[in-house]
DNA sequence: TAGTGGTCTAGACCACAAT
DNA sequence: TTGTGGTCTAGACCACTAT
């Protein structure tokens, strides 16, 4: 079998989306009747246009059909690592300091904890060819078995600490990248001048409910970072 | 029915994986003893390991059978907008030259074309709340049918003007993040102090080939640019 | 040779849409 | 009532892997 016979069907259901004979929310032919078109049985055609609504190009309705999407390709899947986003050849992250304190305002507002809540924080420094290029912090409200020793917390990722509470499965995460100057205690730990921006890489973590369950904040020297991504189609 | 099998079984398993049961790259019962298991079909089972090979959970070997990943949290997916990026309210995106040149020696490099191939250099500047905050310019080499006439580009996206040559699903998209302290013409226009550092995505369109066929770079001001993404699970 | 996943057929029953 | 997609069964043949 040179090529699998629901491949055809969804290139050439694909091609009419592409070429514009098909445009917006056009329903498509029913399942039957594209059996009976390509000669094939429901599974196979089934299994093309499983193909094609994975692709983002086909949605389908119980009961009515399937019918065309619109195309959005402003959507890139980047490959976002702590080290990988810095430049420079030997990079490291140096466990800085752990510590529990209660929570800020921002906390508060960010965690949605209630303020005689306590929090962990962990503080990183990020090395790049020697220097020091970025800081990252991280927050999370306290709970029994949360690792707190140094030694435990130098090897686990962000999401790895707060998945010993909760299955990895049940937390998602959001960032957003931004640039601000930056409030003095990083000025002197990145040693830049106060006029300087640094890139600020806001992470939230959250349960299945979307309620924050951890919060992190990387500051990184602006010349110092770079984040790159490929495009994905999507809705 | 309340919850299909196949999400049941798919379930079912999915929690020995997170939960530890399997590791990675532990081999899976094979389709026929899974069947045998949960006394379902094989289409059933087939449609339940699918779901977790989406999930990048498992991974199939032809002859062998399916086998454990490992995971890895890390991406992030990017809606990824010039006007969404941008902080403000009221946002708009203004034409501003478009000109056909010669390649300068990085346009060589970039798009990988001869000292005598005609480039087409679309320039725009983007607005928010009436300031100008970013400026972005776009070079794609010449092709009969390209749009140059200022009325036409005004309303396709970058992808879009490419695609009019090739098949948009023939082409793909890599974008990276970085900050510099751009040349002095872009200074100007934005109106920044010459010390402050702007936010430059940098946008390659690449063919199936992966062989450059649209360069680009956003100049950002760094107080009005954030970038926001959600994680995914992937390989 | 036996076992595996990949592909495919020809049916079936269900809940839901439109009429 | 008819047509739709969603789920599911019980087979089949193929290419590939391991022995």
């Amino acid at each position: 079998m040179a090529e699998p016979v629901y491949l055809r069907i969804a290139d050439d259901i694909r091609k009419q989306i592409t070429y514009g004979l098909l445009s917006a929310n056009d329903p498509l032919s029913s399942e039957k009747e594209l059996c009976s078109k390509y000669s094939v049985s429901r599974m196979t055609v089934r299994k093309s246009l499983s193909i094609l609504v994975d692709e983002n190009l086909l949605y389908s309705v119980p009961g009515k059909g399937y019918f065309t999407k619109k195309i959005n390709r402003d959507k890139y899947l980047f490959l976002f690592d702590e080290l990988d986003i810095l430049i420079g050849s030997n990079k490291e992250s140096q466990l800085m300091e752990v510590e529990i304190i209660k929570p800020t305002a921002e906390l508060i507002y960010q965690l949605r904890v209630s303020p005689d809540k306590r929090i962990v924080v962990i503080k990183h420094l990020l090395y790049s060819d020697g220097e020091i290029v970025a800081y990252d912090i991280k927050y999370i409200p306290y709970f029994t078995g949360i690792p707190i020793v140094e030694k435990e917390i130098n090897y686990i990722t962000f999401p790895e600490i707060i998945a010993s509470r909760t299955s990895i499965f049940d937390v998602h995460r959001k960032i957003a990248i931004s640039m601000e100057i930056p409030p003095d205690e990083i000025i002197n730990l990145l040693n830049i001048s106060s006029l300087d921006p640094v890139i600020i890489i806001q992470q939230h973590i959250l349960d299945q409910e979307s309620l924050p369950i951890g919060f992190g904040q990387l500051y990184c020297h602006y010349k110092k970072c770079r984040i790159e991504g490929v495009s994905v189609i999507g809705e």
